[in-house]
DNA sequence: GCGGTGCCTTGACCTGGATCAATTAAACGC
DNA sequence: GCGTTTAATTGATCCAGGTCAAGGCACCGC
């Protein structure tokens, strides 16, 4: 058993049928007898610490996590020891969906602030889908997201500005945090300079720089990690409009 | 019915379980009883020849495509007009994945070379999951190796120089070549310059002195499309040796 | 309070790849 | 065969973002 599922809280019982979240992730949409089935398999939540790693490269993948509360980022490192991180994971997301294939983790899962995710073990998950079609449906609507997501993200790293860049990954973070239910337009960021930088392929001083620019543009206040969005057209503008309608469960940026 | 679905050819009957790709495809590892099962969905082939449109984004989703055989790509345009292609289809790879959350096609694909398809209708597939867990299993990798996929894209995109993208682009498409039982080292490029510089965010002009680059660093020879790898491991080690080892249905860059 | 530490900002300069432009060469229609 | 078209190469110049360097400022332990 990796180290990193070792601190398990007993006590922590969780059931999907009880969850505020229930509307944002894997059980979005489920009859309430099958939630109570969905129950029998997702019963235990753990907590992870600011700084502590969920998961790592290489470990056995036995389970999906879906965020019950806090901020996660998943990356790889490359063979130059360069960071690429993957995505950030707030409430109601999965993470792990990337390690199904070759049966270990592909990436590095840290929290960023303390968290409590909910033990998704998969096996179990795959011969539920069998027999509850609604949750399959959901399950593969979760994975394709991911995938739309990504490409997303390729375009993003692949064709736009520095500007372009962080006025979208601001949108992406205030889109989801709206769709929580939180402020979309005031709100802490959870991730340094640098993590934003190697989120969206530049670096940490550009990152800085490029803040300050649309902080003089009058579009947003930052100060430090703290931020307003003042100009959510304007962003949106310059974000290239390409803002997607926020949706119940929208994955990632 | 879309347009890009009107030249049904009815003549041409598919079988997975007669088909040479079934080990590289979404039948693979399935029992003759289940392939039996897989046959009774999926027996409608498509050819679309070069230049032709398979879907186009907003495109009503109703099914998945495994290329049979050429070759194609999918690519999105942002709001700047800017193309970015998401991936490069090859034999017994699916297309389509990433509709499955929305119900519409977020790509566009087209096809490269004449090409054949095999058309999987997805809520056929879907109930069909559900009966064959095998199948089910296997789906679910696939759509698994397309994340992380993406993710080895969004390293590349975000963190390497032109002459490392290149090297990485060249050395996917030979181990997705040899896998197929083609030569991994003498190939014909399908895709423009254009097209390599949309996938790997470099322009065209960079594209093709990268080439020059490394064929005067006598790692490979270039003509118009026609490529001999000279020095594998010489190409291994300029992109960070991180190319996996070769799997099959092994899948996009 | 006070030194240390980690993050962030800002300035000055540099460079990899973009841009603009000219040339070559295959492929194609007739 | 001979224009026309399209793809590719190569050169010259430019600039967005990287790199290097110097502070600034909140927060922490003591």
């Amino acid at each position: 058993m990796p180290t990193t599922l070792a601190r398990l809280l007993p006590a922590l019982k969780t059931v999907c049928s009880q969850c505020s979240l229930r509307e944002l992730c894997l059980p979005m949409g489920l009859e309430s007898e099958d939630l109570k089935r969905l129950d029998t398999i997702i019963d235990r939540r753990q907590r992870v610490t600011a700084g502590q790693h969920l998961y790592r490269v290489r470990d056995q993948f036995e389970a999906l996590y879906a965020v019950r509360n806090g901020f996660f980022k998943t990356y790889e490192i490359n063979n130059d020891g360069h960071e690429q991180i993957n995505g950030f994971h707030m409430t109601g997301e999965i993470m792990g969906l990337d390690a199904i294939s070759a049966d270990n983790h592909t990436c590095n899962a840290i929290a960023l602030e303390d968290c409590e995710v909910c033990i998704i073990p998969f096996h179990r998950l795959e011969q539920l889908l069998g027999d509850i079609p609604s949750l399959m449906r959901q399950f593969h609507r979760m994975m394709s997201r991911e995938i739309a997501a990504d490409h997303g993200m390729m375009m993003l790293l692949g064709t736009m500005t520095a500007e372009e860049k962080l006025a979208a990954f601001l949108l992406n973070l205030s889109q989801r945090l709206g769709a929580r239910g939180l402020s979309p337009s005031v709100f802490r960021l959870s991730m340094s300079r640098e993590e934003i930088g190697s989120y969206l392929g530049l670096k940490l001083e550009t990152v800085s720089r490029t803040f300050s620019k649309l902080q003089d543009g009058g579009l947003l206040r930052v100060d430090r990690r703290n931020l307003v969005i003042s100009d959510l057209a304007g962003l949106q503008h310059l974000a290239g409009c390409a803002t997607p309608a926020p949706r119940p469960g929208s994955n990632r940026a």
